[in-house]
DNA sequence: AGCTGACTGGGACACTTGACCCACTTCTAA
DNA sequence: TTAGAAGTGGGTCAAGTGTCCCAGTCAGCT
């Protein structure tokens, strides 16, 4: 049964996440990830050549990932401030509920810059940010009928670095009400750049 | 002479951001460190007891450090935009020419965030960070006589996160050109918030 | 000169980690 | 039912790592 192969990397992929994210890139050894997976070492080394074979499908896969995240809720609102800031809430909730999924992205990238072989691994995962952003911003204007006065290809970069400059902040004060303040900041320079074109809806 | 003492951990502190810098906080071990300083393991464990203590002084070293960064720069310029855009240039510009610098700062912080012992740095370094954004903020605003429309602490918090975005989407896709367009959306975004109260100058 | 205490070199120890391996079990398919 | 492949358990190895120790050196003071 081949498909069992797969199935057992898939297994350790998740199980290495698993651990990435509750005690760092530096804790996830063959041996924590075995532990976590319920496996032995002779398992693992059947599923994977190496370990960094391993991380880097784990990598591969949280740029995957990356795609689905965030196509999520874009609630339509009256303006374009509301619902900026409604996104950014519902990403910042996110963000409070896991906050070691977010930090083990951030080492997971700081990993990879690293490792000569993950090298080329960063950009894309920016990228996928990018084009994550891109979409989300272009929804957000037909949602509202409205114009950008910026290329959409700068928005989604001004606001994916708004983004981990939020989660950045947030990661290291751990300060609610500042983060609060902050996205609403967010949400009214990204407006800044908004000019609406058709009547108003309703 | 106990003068010396505190000589070697300095040197050794030195030793281990370049260390750092250069190959990664993981691969910061004892005898990296004393090879970089050109000393024997012994002397390492004479200055200090164990290895945590000498990251936990690294990291200490580098928040104090920061409060003299930025202090640099702050070209009188005609006007809020061209002034910022002044001033964050010249931030990449230091970016560009030491990333190892930068990308040891934000694994450094990292690491801080995975122990429980210097858990409490994080939120100083970043208020560091923000008291220097703040004082920055409020400089460029007495050179143009220039009042903002948002309070100085959330200015200063978005301009932090807006850096921290900005070296974090250059660490990871290295692309000047899309640096130099974010960071004139940055500028405008910043300029967005100033209100000209006095006379122009001159 | 001799002594004392700061400092160093080199080795050692206990432990972790990635990798490997061989005998053994379990399951599938003929 | 049985051969053979898929999968596993447990042990082993070499390299690396943090920590420690002990015999020695060297500088400064009496």
């Amino acid at each position: 049964m081949r498909l069992a192969a797969d199935d057992r990397r898939a297994a350790l992929v998740q199980a290495a996440l698993t651990v990435i994210a509750r005690d760092g890139v530096h804790a996830a050894t063959t041996r924590a990830i075995v532990a976590e997976a319920g496996m032995s070492l002779a398992s693992f080394h059947y599923a994977f050549r190496t370990r960094d074979e391993l991380i880097r499908e784990v990598i591969t896969f949280v740029v995957d990932q990356q795609e689905f995240v965030s196509r999520a809720a874009l609630e339509p609102a009256g303006d374009v401030l509301a619902m900026v800031r409604g996104a950014l809430q519902a990403y910042f909730d996110l963000l409070r509920e896991h906050p070691e999924r977010e930090q083990a992205m951030f080492e997971l990238m700081h990993y990879s810059m690293r490792s000569p072989e993950l090298g080329k691994l960063p950009p894309i995962q920016h990228g996928s940010y990018l084009t994550a952003g891109r979409t989300l911003i272009e929804a957000g204007g037909e949602l509202l009928g409205i114009e950008w006065t910026l290329p959409i290809d700068d928005l989604a970069r001004l606001l994916v670095a708004l983004t981990d400059g939020l989660t950045y902040a947030w990661l290291a004060d751990r300060d609610d009400a500042a983060a609060g303040r902050l996205m609403d900041s967010i949400a009214s320079t990204i407006s800044t750049f908004a000019h609406s074109t058709e009547k108003a809806r309703r």
